[in-house]
DNA sequence: CGTATCCTTGAGTGTGATCAACATTGGTGG
DNA sequence: CCACCAATGTTGATCACACTCAAGGATACG
């Protein structure tokens, strides 16, 4: 009955859980689509209609300010949920653009809703899922507020890494990312130039370089170094609900 | 049911249940206390035991770095709810801390994932708050991340203020903020030095003061304007929406 | 009183922004 | 095939914002 008590076995199907609840859901009610890069799929503002289900592909959640200003809030790897809270509420704050071309289910805020009310295990889920995308976001604003370029750069590099291997690729592929340095710019809060030139000198201690565009990640464990990187806050895979009271269905 | 076609009754209700909720979960559950200025309250990677309700004074969720870099995730005000998503995890990566002397109710994790399992509309209110909260650290990361230290500074201001007054305090006692220039600098990711000098020339503009170890905001209407402040993220209720006392136009 | 905490200010330094120029690549159309 | 353009990356020069270090003042408290 303790919260720690619980097995591996159980923490994997809770980690899974919210993915496969919407998978099912979107049998019924999913609408397919795909998406060219730069394509946005949800306006700033707009009134949520949709919940987003990233199929393969990356996308970004941002918000700008009325002079251009740009803050990525966080990058959509496959498998990642977006929408999903804003459905409760008659705006959504921030846009959702494709940074590549994409695949993407995505769900009517309608059938979610009616989900929601009808499964105790798929709201509970969801509290879960917003448990891990919270522990993501102070991370981030961690490293935005108190970390030095280089720091943040690292650190957001193995995030990346961590994230897509968790997503099932394979390390050599999870190595790979295709993202520009204004984005990392974007995200990190620094301008272009200085990405550019906090991302050469990581190129010249050898941790990363830049091929066909892509960033590669030559050595994860000294970015780790770099970094000062806690792995904590990502090894949620332990979500830690005993299975008895989770599993209420 | 669609949400767009909620009418804004409903949604004043939803805004109001999860408290209310947690309240009459809190009659049978409950365990009031208080604290002192700075007493920890919830250590920093310590297993998550009971979720915290603010009844008065200030709190601070925050995380720190290995050589004491600290940064401050959020306040606390009475009212809001703290630990409620770190139960499902077997570690909360934050801690918090006491600004203010402060009451506060806290309740065992057991009992709020019991009432979880229980009440669907529960569970369905813990996303409205997952969803509040969300918009609200977005927000904050747009500030640290792409806004200067005085629109940073002026925008955390006119937060306070809003959050205080739909607490229930009156517009005067919502101008009161008990918190150091540290903290500020800890908030918003500068140095004490660095936040005494941006308070400084808030203080030459004449929109604030300082009294009595306490900073007053003297004229909300210009923070709005140097801040860029949009409303919308916190106006995630009919009744902010209808507050006419910043109509500053 | 003495100590601690917070605020304030100056001086010097450095990180990171801005402006500008140019290279490289890929795509488009003549 | 080439001219052109757009997007991205690279680098230098300059400057501003913000940091650190340091010292002093105000206030509260035991």
């Amino acid at each position: 009955m303790n919260v720690s008590s619980m097995t591996d076995r159980q923490r994997h199907t809770l980690r899974c859980r919210s993915a496969s609840h919407l998978h099912l859901l979107g049998s019924r009610t999913q609408h397919a689509r795909s998406a060219e890069a730069n394509e946005i799929l949800i306006n700033e503002g707009s009134m949520p209609s949709r919940v987003l289900v990233i199929d393969s592909g990356w996308a970004i959640r941002y918000k700008t300010l009325a002079d251009g200003r740009r803050q990525i809030l966080d990058f959509l790897l496959p498998g990642d949920m977006v929408g999903m809270f804003a459905i409760l509420f008659d705006q959504t704050e921030y846009g959702v653009q494709a940074l590549t071309p994409l695949t993407v289910r995505s769900i009517d805020a309608k059938h979610v809703i009616a989900e929601l009310n009808r499964s105790q295990q798929f709201a509970i889920t969801l509290n879960w899922l917003a448990g891990s995308v919270e522990q993501r976001m102070d991370e981030h604003l961690m490293r935005v507020g108190r970390r030095s370029a280089e720091e943040r750069m690292a650190h957001l590099f193995v995030e990346l890494h961590r994230r897509l291997k968790r997503s099932g690729l394979p390390d050599t592929a999870a190595r790979r990312l295709p993202i520009t340095q204004k984005t990392i710019a974007d995200h990190l809060g620094m301008s272009q130039v200085h990405a550019n030139r906090t991302f050469r000198s990581l190129v010249r201690q050898g941790t990363v370089s830049l091929s066909d565009g892509e960033i590669l990640l030559l050595d994860p464990c000294e970015l780790v170094r770099l970094a000062g990187f806690e792995e904590s806050y990502l090894c949620h895979t332990p979500a830690c609900v005993n299975e008895q009271s989770y599993s209420c269905a």
